[in-house]
DNA sequence: TTGAAAGCGCTAACAA
DNA sequence: TTGTTAGCGCTTTCAA
């Protein structure tokens, strides 16, 4: 029977209760038994007893004993969003899927914050970073260089090690197709009705302002030459000052709008709370993100929905393969039309029972 | 100059550099040299020794000597959901203010997953653990309580540990008021007109259960004795499934729907994706979850916010505390009006230059 | 004011 | 097929 003494066993205990020597043990319990020519006999006795004593090896020791922790990192901006939270729910799945910890962790998009909190996770000997949306990118490499530390950046390229990307310049085009013409089976479109708000000078904002000016010189078959582009960052208060600026200054918004991501999304969101209904009465959306809520808004919102689970698969692919050359993937993101409200994690568990 | 050898340093490589024993610098560098009554002089060659050489402890080791790990995990059912990613966020937050280092994991609301994830973070060695919305509360408990673990929960209350709850009760009372009064605007109500939706037999939804039948009674002056909660789990698609029977039931959806999560909310959302607007045109929602984009859907909706900051201070202080007896702290939620848009996690930081 | 030495729980040569 | 031994990097008595 097992020992309910508080204190958690040790392949010591073990080593005593069964009569084999700690290391036997060791290898018994860490799986490497069968290489190291231990007997089935002697295996199955180590953990048998293990069970019963309910023996769970202190990952700690075992990491600092033989250097890698177990431990994998994310590092996104913010969890409160859906974008990034249903990129560690992939990320948690595929880590374990491989056997390994998953440890997320938030750099606020603050360039110290990021560095420190990657320092931390160094410091526990993590075994591979994965990098999300970081305000100081230079900055994260460089702490991971110097601890030589595997990592590889997800929806943004960098220099020193691989990278994941979402297709931004396709699904821009894609998008902006889908508004253009949804806005277009009203009424005729001229440019400057159609109008991109947030991101910046980063790469997954330049791609996804390339991919809008295409598809609207497609559509209106030459060159468009207004200024048609208002960076605000990745900030939610930016965006809400830059749309009322505008507003201010045309007396109404524009026909239809391109937004980079759910975060200047909610700058929309508090204009609109600023303003009554009619207000956005008549407005095309479309967000290069998506999130279940937003897909109902009172007028039509198309969005794109990067593919983070294949964007991880990948990432954790290019982490094992090590290609000597830091590697480019770039993954096709989704178009979801208006209310639309897709599956989640939630949906894969068995249903409780139900009553009235 | 700093080392650019790839190996990381360690107390001995500096005491070799430094002169000074290992124990002595492992002093200096914990910050328990002043109690070891260390020369200043020695500490400051030592930590500008250590500077130089971007020294940085192993936690690793540090935890294994000391038995605790600085490690705090939480445990969320999923992340993809405004409540519970808030929740991360406010305790990544609130673990680095005391110097801990946060491990957020999700247990998808299944119980082998939940021991299972609760027992590899016991393996780090983790030094206490949050527990918020499981499955099966008792499993994850009993691991706990194996390891001699200390824990909080969040959000439900438990029998062995310390809880810090909502305001359940109160506040589904303040928002049903709050859709009663909107929808008698327009008409009058009788109590069927007013259903709730989601939620089973854990103590946060009785608790919602029991608050709005007192508001409905209170509004009603009577005691309503109609069947008006469909219990269907914390499930979108089990929501969206009763949401679908009660429709064809009765012809037409109530005029006021209490929904017991965010989660369930993603089952209305399911049902509007599957009828026209018309449908829902004149419904007013009262949801127990904040969510910003479910704020502006086009129907009135109210919202109640739990103040996870809140939630996660006193949780702290109750680990610090550690009382002899398990206590419940209740904290009061927030009614949120519709078509509002909350401040958030970025709005902290400083904005980008921007540019147009 | 400092150092020597033991050991946290585990792994991995190397012997036997 | 198994055991012995020497650490991983750190903390912590105990002695000096």
């Amino acid at each position: 029977m097992a020992d309910v003494s508080s204190k958690k066993a040790t392949i010591y205990d073990l080593s005593v209760l069964s009569g084999a020597s700690a290391s036997t043990v060791s290898a018994v319990l860490n799986g490497s038994w069968r290489k190291r020519r231990i007997s089935e006999e002697t295996a199955n006795k180590i953990l048998s007893l293990a069970k019963a004593e309910r023996y769970t090896a202190n990952l700690q020791a075992r990491g600092l004993r033989s250097s890698k922790s177990g431990l994998v990192g994310l590092l996104v901006p913010v969890y409160e969003n859906r974008f990034f939270s249903s990129m560690a729910q992939a990320f948690e799945a595929e880590a374990r899927k491989r056997g390994l910890s998953p440890m997320v962790v938030s750099g606020r998009r603050d360039p110290e914050a990021e560095r420190r909190t990657v320092e931390t996770l160094i410091a526990y000997s993590i075994d591979a970073l994965f990098i999300a949306g970081v305000a100081n990118p230079d900055g994260v490499h460089q702490v991971c260089a110097g601890a030589a530390l595997p990592h590889v950046n997800l929806d943004l390229p960098g220099k020193l090690a691989s990278s994941v990307i979402s297709d931004n310049r396709r699904g821009a085009e894609v998008l902006t197709g889908a508004i253009l013409q949804h806005a277009a089976r009203g009424a005729n479109l001229s440019p400057e009705d159609v109008v991109l708000f947030g991101g910046h000078d980063d790469h997954a904002s330049l791609e996804r302002i390339a991919g809008f000016h295409a598809a609207k010189n497609a559509y209106f078959g030459q060159e468009c030459s207004v200024e048609d582009v208002e960076k605000t960052g990745y900030s939610p208060r930016m965006t809400e000052l830059v749309l009322e600026q505008f507003f201010e200054r045309n007396g109404q918004l524009p026909r239809c709008f391109f937004i980079n991501s759910s975060i200047n999304f909610e700058g929309l969101l508090r204009f609109m709370g600023r303003h009554d209904e009619e207000t956005v009465a008549n407005i095309v959306v479309g967000c290069f993100d998506y999130d279940p809520f937003g897909s109902f808004l009172p007028f039509p919102v198309y969005m794109i929905k990067p593919d983070v689970q294949k964007m991880l698969e990948v990432g954790f692919e290019l982490l094992e393969a090590a290609p000597t050359e830091p590697l480019v993937t770039i993954i096709e993101p989704r178009l979801i039309p208006p209310r639309t409200a897709l599956a989640g994690p939630l949906d894969d568990i068995s249903e409780l029972s139900v009553s009235s």
